[in-house]
DNA sequence: TTGACTGCAAACGATTTGCAATTGC
DNA sequence: GCAATTGCAAATCGTTTGCAGTCAA
């Protein structure tokens, strides 16, 4: 369910993240890169909170205000998504394949899991009078296992 | 798509809500009733700050702070649902027959959907692995009919 | 060099809280 | 009458913003 990146995936999603910055026409600071790399070493859908206290070792200067500023830039230019959750705080991600979340209500963790019958599945008819689709997405809450207690 | 309540049903839920109440040991008060009454009547996923700009008229000495005590205590007791999106402010909605979400990216506007073909269908293999599932539900973003254009 | 980006501090908006008065049971 | 609930005001939390200095291109 969960997918940690080799080191060759991290070098090479990097890249694309550093020519997809150039070709938006953002600069590709040494804030920015850390941020997304850590979204990637750690795709556990932090908040921003989270993010920056993960960065200060390697970064003791940046500020939680440039990780909100940087994740609400990336995701304006589809690098990042904000995750939908009934919290206060927000959670991130870097975008990549299209997949699914499982909530533990108790927890809050996030995690990634594939579905590709629904991601083929039409919508119902009667949803394309409503417009134009971009993108659907699962949300499954529960109790994760560990949680559970055993 | 969308489902208004005839009178009769409007009626029956409010009596199903205040038995509800009375069984959770929660006292039946005016403001609680009423908060209620208007997520039935107007099922179009309010925040806190819209439903107490619609309780005002009928109840003028409301406090929204009363109205988010209350929506958190009815959520709490299973009767209200604090919907997911990625806006600062939540939403809410009446707990009723299961139903998904489509979200309009531009005027966010929140509209229910049902699919009854996805309700049936059973989660992938492993997710069973991650724990006890309680619900799923499917967001849907995309841009409305009245936001595309025509 | 220069405009985009950052860090700082202060502002902001949404939600929560302590407390005294009020109300349902 | 008593405990739960409310309204008020103040506090809190997450996030955004103005500004002056800094840095990638």
């Amino acid at each position: 369910m969960a997918k940690p990146l080799t080191k060759e995936q991290l070098e090479q999603t990097m890249q694309q993240f550093v020519t997809a910055c150039k070709q938006a026409g953002l600069k590709v600071t040494h804030q920015r890169t850390e941020i997304y790399r850590h979204l990637l070493l750690e795709p556990d859908h932090p908040s921003a909170e989270i993010l920056h206290k993960r960065l200060l070792p390697s970064l003791p200067s940046i500020s939680l205000d440039t990780v909100y500023r940087t994740l609400t830039t990336l995701e304006q230019h589809g690098l990042v998504s904000r995750i939908q959750t009934a919290e206060s705080q927000a959670r991130f991600e870097a975008v990549y394949a299209p997949h699914h979340h499982l909530i533990c209500s108790r927890c809050k963790r996030v995690v990634d899991f594939q579905w590709p019958a629904i991601d083929r599945l039409d919508l119902p008819a009667d949803v394309s009078n409503w417009g134009q689709i971009d993108s659907k997405t699962i949300v499954v809450y529960g109790t994760c296992m560990h949680c559970a207690g055993h």
